[in-house]
RNA sequence: GGCCCGGUAGCUCAGUUGGUUAGAGCGCCAGCCUGUCACGCUGGAGGUCGUGGGUUCGAGCCCCAUCCGGGUCGCCA
């Protein structure tokens, strides 16, 4: 049935570029067969490229061969279709398709190859089930959206491309193949043959290479880099993932944002034709816990969160005071508009406090008509719940939310209420895009658990020169040189400015409890790479596959991913990981001691 | 590792209190049809109800286990 493409079968032109000024043209177009539609003496085929459909026309002048293979034309056949180009007269005009005038009236067809009935129909927005999208993503990839996704993907990575190389950046490739890295994701480890007993890791970023990139005198380097890490998926996380990888010398952390600053604005004024004029708004760690209870904040919208704890520190509610006394705060939010919300919608947003450690979820709903209802207000006295409605600004409509705990769980519950009651209300726009730099993070943070602080970011980032001095008496409130970008409540990328003096880098490993020896055992290329001349230097990655979802207006990056991994990081196509050849595995030297299969 | 949601025809779903032979739309197959474009009309095929066990006279429905998919917390320097 299938026949062959000869050396006179040269595409002329996409489906979708034909239009009536075509009209009267000879042309040839080759794709998949959308759909056919049998009208007795007439058959219509729409045919499908990756721009658009054509419908190619088939009557009772057309010679019978061709007719009679157009008749038994199936969905996803592949065709090469020859024709002229006519108008479809007036009656006949879809104006639903940009093709809409006109047709081919087809000469010559071929049937490069049948089809099998796909198990789901090649549609834009077909509502079916992941797996069997992920299962066939071959066809899952076929549907237009999914190709105006991967082609604005495309687009997008030359963008970064152009901007950067013209911005002085070198494009440069790091190994795949490379040394663990302690502290950070668990590495996926890669054996090796001719070191028995021994590992590669894959690598979760390049970000040590790039470093030493900068000492070789690069200066400014750029790199679409795969990273991965071995750790269970989110939407917004798989386990294998892109990111646009920078890093310059010889530059402050407000050059490093701007430059970056100039790719956002860049990509947007050319993908969106949108023009951010205004420096985007940059705003210190501290703020941004203390306002949106998050180092990502999304403020497309407001709900901030209030500190209530004077208020309620002396109160006869225990509940209140007594965490204000044991060294926690009581923390408000105004949903503006949420005393629609019913008790049942409300007891749910206590169950979602409750996800984030929350003890509870107090709340005060003053609808527009009616009485006050409250889980709280009975407790305190007038003043107190005066003072209360007062500091969140509370008025008639609004849906007041407090929380009383430890900050981190405050800060977690409430940040987390915020956006959860925003996109309730239908206040997230995902074509709104609010940039924003959050700066000076924390440099280390305790772990309760081990005791220990460990880097927040890397070991690498520079403290602020002014917090230098309590690297040693008081860790925990020294602040990095470090920023992220984050757009709409997603941390898009982030970097910092690295430790180039080994005094500070020594004292660094100290403080995360590494001793010198450790320190040259793990990182010694580096340190011994420093003491031959390093840069100042400093970088920012972006995670591309969040960066190419959020420009499109989506949320999960596995829309923007041709082929992506399911939850349990296996991929549904191929049916990876699988067990390994055991002669393989004995050439590596690798015993399988234990499965998931095994009692 | 924890919690929540889902799995019924190729796809999307309905399926009452546990009760006859498990339904619909789309898709598929066949026939008819000259302007369709989600063509229309007529007819037809298509089901281990995720899997295994249990309760029951009787299970798609109840119970237990398990697999698969999704979300989320932990985790993600």
């Amino acid at each position: 049935m299938a026949q062959l493409l000869s050396e006179k079968d040269k595409r002329t032109c996409y489906c979708a570029e034909l239009s009536a000024k075509n009209i009267g043209e000879h042309v040839t177009v080759m794709g998949w067969v959308q759909r056919q539609r049998d009208l007795g003496s007439l058959i219509f085929i729409d045919l499908r490229d990756r721009t658009g459909v054509v419908q190619l026309a088939f009557d009772d002048t057309t010679e019978k061969e061709i007719f009679d293979t157009a008749f038994t034309i199936r969905g996803e056949f592949v065709l090469c279709a020859k024709g002229v180009v006519r108008s479809r007269g007036e009656a006949a005009i879809n104006k639903n398709i940009p093709t809409g005038e006109i047709e081919i009236y087809v000469d010559e067809l071929k049937v490069l190859s049948a089809a099998a009935t796909p198990p789901f129909e090649i549609v834009e927005n077909s509502p079916v089930r992941p797996e069997v999208r992920l299962k066939h993503r071959y066809l899952d990839l076929r549907r237009p959206d999914m190709q105006r996704n991967i082609l604005a993907r495309s687009r997008i990575t030359k963008l970064a491309r152009d901007y950067y190389a013209e911005n002085g950046f070198v494009d440069i490739e790091t190994p795949s193949l490379c040394k663990p890295t302690p502290e950070g994701a668990r590495d996926y480890l890669v054996p090796s043959r001719v070191h028995p007993g021994k590992f590669y890791a894959l690598p979760q970023s390049p970000q040590l290479y790039k470093q030493l990139l900068m000492v070789s005198g690069f200066d400014r380097y750029f790199q679409i880099a795969r990273c991965f890490r071995d750790e269970d998926l989110r939407a917004d996380r798989q386990p294998e993932f892109t990111q646009i990888d920078t890093e310059m010398s010889f530059v402050t952390a407000d050059e490093v944002m701007r430059m970056h600053e100039g790719f956002l604005k860049f990509l947007f004024r050319e993908f969106h034709g949108i023009d951010f004029k205004e420096d985007f708004i940059r705003m210190p760690y501290a703020e941004a816990m203390d306002r949106f209870g998050s180092d990502k904040p999304d403020i497309r919208f407001g709900f901030e969160l209030k500190n209530l704890s004077d208020i309620v520190k002396d109160s006869e509610f225990k509940v209140f005071s007594g965490t204000v006394a044991a060294g926690g705060s009581v923390r408000g939010i105004n949903i503006k508009g949420g005393a629609k919300f019913s008790r049942k919608e409300i007891d749910a947003l206590t169950e979602y406090a409750k996800t984030y450690k929350a003890k509870g979820l107090a709340y005060l709903k003053w609808p527009e008509t009616g009485d006050i209802t409250s889980s709280y207000a009975k407790f305190l006295s007038d003043a107190e719940n005066e003072a209360i409605k007062a500091r969140l600004e509370a008025e008639a409509g609004d849906l007041l939310l407090i929380v009383a705990d430890r900050d981190a769980v405050v800060f977690d519950s409430l940040g987390a209420l915020r956006c959860h009651c925003a996109d309730k209300l239908g206040l997230l726009d995902p074509m709104d895009f609010r940039f924003l730099w959050v700066t000076e993070f924390p440099l280390l943070e305790y772990d309760e658990e081990d005791g220990r602080f460990y880097a927040k970011h890397h070991p690498f980032t520079s403290p602020m020169d002014e917090d230098l001095p309590y690297l040693d008496s008081d860790p925990a409130r020294v602040r990095a040189k470090a920023y992220d970008i984050v757009l709409n409540g997603t941390e898009l990328g982030g970097g910092s400015i690295r430790i180039h003096n080994s005094e500070i880098q020594s004292k660094m490993f100290s403080v995360l409890g590494l001793s010198p020896e450790e320190a040259q055992n793990k990182f010694g290329y580096l340190l011994d790479a420093f003491r031959y001349g390093v840069p100042p230097h400093g970088g920012l990655a972006f995670g591309l596959d969040r960066l190419v979802a959020l420009t499109l207006g989506l949320t999960d990056i596995r829309d923007v991913m041709a082929f992506p991994k399911v939850q349990n990081a296996s991929e549904l196509m191929t049916q990876c990981p699988s067990e390994a050849d055991p002669a393989a595995l004995t050439e590596l030297c690798i015993a399988v001691t234990e499965t998931e299969d095994t009692e």
